[in-house]
DNA sequence: ACTGTAGGCCAACGACTGTTGACGTGCCAG
DNA sequence: CTGGCACGTCAACAGTCGTTGGCCTACAGT
């Protein structure tokens, strides 16, 4: 139960200013760049630093210590820059998940085209990894995969759809398929899913995901 | 780091006997139930309340006190039954898919019939989303995973594989749909995945199914 | 030269964790 | 009756966690 709010606090926005305003100090210094913040470079060591430990430990195991200690700075400088650790993850998680634009895709070739894409993204970018390990236990990372469902998943289905309604279902579809792999392959480390090669992976789950973006709802 | 072993320990067995075996105190008492172990009622409740918050909150988030209070108990009453909390982890996670016999089902009604096995499964039994959860963070509940995978999933396809080496990669295939509908249906709740009906998961879910049970290997 | 402020470190707080050992209690065999 | 043993509680340990506040330092504005 310990969930949401520790006691009695706002709750939502964090009560110290994280990440004030440029500092316009007092003279208008309208159109230059406002300062260069040199606390730029230890922000970005940070977040480069969570990103890791979050797809590699998840959540809970991830601790602000250990992020700092990566980065090479305070913990409490975390602390100051993000707020809180739930602050951290959410500055850490924002993912973009390059979604091609299926409508320049010939359409019979769109299944295969999908899988090829997240095949080679998951195998680049590690934090897909750990957003779903985090997505899993912990609800916020839940919440932002339903995120990254709803605005970056679903309009790629949108755009190709012929019955408007149906692009939920088969965008959840094709998301089931896709992060059941991703599941199998690189977080449980299930053998037969591991050995399968790019090739393979397009081939068996190439149809499916056609499958479920162009046939007929039953 | 500290992930296996804390320190300096065998590692493996546990250095207290737990269970200790059934008591046949001197006399022989052949045949007899050997002493009926009141302590049987508690261990129950141990590993009942241990599987409901292992399923609810993820390994680490599952605290031993909150099982204990859940089962009306000591947490030391915990430590003396199972070890430590790998052990009772290990006890609270074994699990049976409960795999119909696909040779007694018709070739072509296999992949459908399949999907509506474990949906139903799924929605009977929290387990299996708490095994999901656990197998996402933590080491030994991934192995634990595979092993399910091992002993559960592929026999069913060693059954009616004609080509026996395709086996383990079909059995992989199965459960990465199965598998990813369960993590969007039942642990992210992906709005659109909660919202299909049994039927309609049947409809979607069977002919995928059935295609990685039957289709010839690319 | 003086001063304000952003960037950073240090030490500590309170809470919570898994785990341990000493201690009580009621049942059963002798 | 008496001793042992399974069952169970209590209090504490050592460690780690997120988080906080005070203090130091270097640099920019005046």
């Amino acid at each position: 139960m310990p969930e949401s709010a520790p006691s009695g606090r706002p709750a939502i926005t964090p009560d110290v200013d994280l990440d004030p305003p440029p500092v316009a100090s007092s003279a208008p210094d309208a159109g230059q760049h406002p300062r260069p913040r040199r606390s730029a470079a230890t922000r970005a060591a940070i977040l480069a630093a969570a990103r890791d430990r979050f797809a590699a430990d998840g959540y809970e195991r991830a601790t602000i210590r250990a992020i700092a200690r990566d980065a090479g700075i305070d913990p409490s400088m975390v602390m100051r820059y993000y707020g809180n650790k739930e602050g951290l993850f959410a500055a850490a998680s924002e993912i973009d998940l390059h979604a091609p634009d299926l409508t320049a895709v010939p359409p019979e070739e769109r299944g295969a085209r999908l899988v090829r894409h997240f095949v080679e993204l998951w195998e680049s970018d590690e934090t897909l990894t750990g957003m779903m390990r985090v997505g899993v236990t912990n609800e916020a990372g839940a919440e932002r995969m339903r995120q990254v469902f709803a605005e970056q998943v679903r309009p790629l289905l949108d755009a190709i759809c012929e019955v408007p309604e149906e692009a939920p279902t088969r965008a959840a579809l094709v998301g089931s398929q896709i992060l059941g792999m991703a599941l199998c392959r690189y977080v449980l480390h299930v053998p037969p899913a591991v050995d399968l090669t790019h090739d393979e992976l397009v081939a068996w789950l190439g149809p499916t995901v056609q499958r479920y973006l162009t046939a007929e709802a039953p």
